[in-house]
DNA sequence: ACTTTAACGTTAAACATTTGACAGAGCTTG
DNA sequence: CAAGCTCTGTCAAATGTTTAACGTTAAAGT
């Protein structure tokens, strides 16, 4: 089968899911001159079988070798490709609490491509002041800065009470996607996507992992 | 069936993943004064089939009623139970970082039943610090907290390159669960889970969806 | 009391994901 | 230069998840 017809393909999510672990693995080992990774290695490195990274790999425009396995390089890049984080993409954050300012301050998001270019809040008390290099910005700016800089991703970390109102605002403001720090559900229209990253379900599910493994 | 059979029964992962946000919209709703919830109306919240919301609500040892659905205060205590966030939890924080400082700081989680005990972090310059109100302890520490306070979760937010060996201290501190903030994949023992809350993966795969729907 | 109705709980079919198995490709070695 | 070996890519079976459909229950209205 041609690949290049594959990856128009709609790649299945949890597929996609995986993705991003394996890009972190293949800079990981790019990074420490590791030139060839089997699908072997790389299962065991993830908690996977070896089947299922072959599986998943296949979605991409790119192919392993008999006999070595994944360039790493190739891999890495043909993954950021599919992935779309092959160029920068531009966030905003909104809300300048504790988490957020946090996420402000990681550079890690900054070097893999995800370039926050503004803070914002609706408290008055916190709109002027820094946080990193950052000036937070008030609410009403929020439209003009992502049309200006053509802002792909907001991040969202306000509290929960207000998540819903935020978001659509963001998604007003022409947001293509939404990070969703806080533990509401948000609903958005289908062409906004939203990931959750569910610090707090996370917490619980490890809750319930670590009551149902004692017996 | 008889429920408390059902409740002995393994529930299904992807049931587990939810569980937590029907717990939070649970207790949304009863802090709002509602006392009572369908199945559809709790799925349209949630963005899942009214079918869904039944069958997982099935593996709880609660029941709905007919022609009013499901009592939140009822659901809410019940899905606690299943979860096993009915009682505390102690939790460890290593890493005072952005990150860890951010969590330590956040009050959410206490306020949830996941009591963080101790802050710890390996560099010398940061031990001895303020976080809130803890102070910033020495690794050589781990062992005699966790086992004087009971701990049973272990935050990590280190960076990357150091997560395996923090995790591997965790481990053999007793620690029975771990959150893991990093980027990296930690290996534990089948006893020890693992939750992973994949910031960096949960923007990449954002990355894909955002580009995917521009078409 | 009887009917209607709005909900749940359960079944089974549809769908999605994961896994094992194996053919084929291309290094490597003698 | 052929044999052997180790790895990929793919198929199909097994497993897991989601959904629609429907029987059942209990409240509400007539």
């Amino acid at each position: 089968m041609n690949t290049e017809d594959m990856t128009r393909l709609k790649i299945p999510v949890a597929v996609v899911r995986r993705m991003p672990k394996y890009l972190t693995q293949a800079q990981y080992l790019r990074q420490e001159g590791v030139q060839w990774v089997s699908s072997l290695s790389l299962a065991e490195a993830l908690g996977l079988t070896s089947s299922t990274v072959r599986q998943d790999l296949s979605h991409i425009d790119f192919q392993g070798v008999s006999k070595r396995g994944y360039s790493t390089v190739g891999l890495e890049a043909a993954l950021a490709r599919t992935l779309g984080v092959d160029h920068d993409i531009t966030c905003i954050l909104v809300g300048a609490g504790n988490l957020g300012r946090a996420l402000a301050l990681h550079e890690g998001f900054g070097r893999q491509g995800f370039k926050i270019v503004g803070v914002f809040d609706s408290s008055p008390a916190v709109v002027g002041k820094k946080v990193g290099h950052f000036i937070v910005r008030p609410m009403a700016d929020l439209v003009a800065v992502v049309a200006q800089q053509k802002v792909e991703i907001g991040i969202l970390s306000v509290p929960h009470e207000a998540a819903q109102a935020v978001a659509d605002q963001l998604i007003l403001s022409r947001v293509r996607g939404l990070l969703n720090l806080t533990t509401a559900h948000l609903r958005t229209p289908a062409a906004v996507p939203v990931v959750d990253t569910r610090v707090l379900s996370s917490l619980r599910e490890l809750a319930y992992s670590v009551r149902s493994r004692q017996v």
